[in-house]
DNA sequence: CTAATTAATTAGAGTTATCTAACAATATAT
DNA sequence: ATATATTGTTAGATAACTCTAATTAATTAG
């Protein structure tokens, strides 16, 4: 049995890692808002469940069980955000806080429901994969659009650091997932871009979002 | 702040009373599956923070606060079966479960917004009254059908002590709300009823069933 | 009405998850 | 390459919620 409160560990250990998987203690003591000391016993414990590999001094890392446990709470996650917004009319800025309470909620049922409800989705509001029922996680390569270059037309895909202040800052520019978006500037100086869409010929996007805009480029 | 814990006693503290509103701690013992030294000393706990009105020895009783707290945790938990059983397709008999741990989400909105999908019903899925956004309940006098007479004929109206067998029970009668009922004949040795309805001319049910059916008496 | 039974409380202990303070190891910066 | 800063661990304490064992109060039955 895995509580509640080691669940929101494997969550930030499955969320936080660099590509090599790896996070520290104080990370996760961040992202958590729980103390260091705290992290470590609890990072004992998880080892001992087999759910981390866990040495002294050393980065933390999940285990493969517990990368399919934390891909099941994330799946669980996901899924409750999409049903949120497609079936209950929330916005997608308003779905984190509920989501990160439902998805506590031990019944496969209710989950399986709202998959087929859904008809099965593959992507979150946000853009984020939705894991499958083994926890398992596809990531699909996207640019960040703050890599692109003058003139590229690009799609939005995904949004990440999904603060609900960032995404009621893209609802009042109407920037949504599938925007195409035309680049006609960017300012070497700050990394800022100058962007045109539909109805909104010009648009000004600091680095600090545009880094946060996952997007497909399309030819 | 009402944690999770508080809010399962006032759930019990609300549910369990007799007609002049009191519960021994024994009863909540047991309801809860918690024993009876625990039960005391969360009992002096909540009267602490003005929900129980709490002495030794005698029994227990909710404030004023107490009832509205436990009416508010009481409507969330109708609202998800309504919306379970009205929106999902889940079958009367499943919902219990996963409104007891969707109860305890802490989103106003969640629970508005479901309400308003419903169109703010006034019963759940049981028959039983969903108490309004002040936590208050307006109970409707309904009769045990075991208490009913050979020769009338009812409208169910709700199931009380709803357990997942009896529920079950129910649907392989096809018995569901608003069926209209016949009562045939009472049987004095053992409470027994045969009563007719719809598709099934002669249905035979024990006390131990028609106590737990109310119904409304039609003339 | 006393004895036996049931219900309730007190006392003390265990678990889980958290903290602070102090110390140790690792990383960083002159 | 050593001093400083950062990161991580150990030790011990605390809060919430639970338990068992022992005791006391209330209720029930002969």
């Amino acid at each position: 049995m895995i509580s509640r409160t080691e669940e929101n560990y494997l969550k930030a250990l499955f969320n936080l890692p660099n590509e090599s998987g790896e996070v520290n203690v104080n990370e996760v003591s961040k992202a958590l808002d729980i103390k260091m000391p705290t992290v470590t016993s609890m990072m004992k414990k998880l080892a001992e469940k087999k759910l981390v590999h866990y040495e002294s001094y050393k980065p933390l890392r999940l285990t493969d069980k517990g990368k399919k446990e934390a891909g099941l709470i994330i799946r669980k996650h996901r899924l409750i955000e999409m049903f949120l917004v497609e079936k209950m009319g929330f916005g997608w800025e308003e779905v984190h806080d509920i989501a990160e309470q439902v998805e506590h909620v031990q019944s496969v049922e209710l989950f399986e429901k709202m998959d087929e409800m859904l008809g099965f989705p593959k992507i979150d509001p946000h853009g984020s994969p939705i894991p499958d029922k083994n926890g398992e996680i596809s990531w699909v390569a996207y640019n960040k659009l703050s890599e692109c270059k003058t003139g590229e037309t690009v799609k939005l895909a995904a949004v990440i650091h999904t603060s609900s202040e960032f995404l009621k800052f893209l609802n009042s520019r109407e920037m949504k997932l599938g925007l195409k978006i035309k680049i006609k500037t960017v300012e070497p100086f700050d990394g800022s871009m100058i962007v045109s869409y539909v109805n909104r010929p010009l648009e000004t996007l600091s680095h600090t979002a545009s880094e946060r805009l996952l997007v497909e480029k399309l030819k």
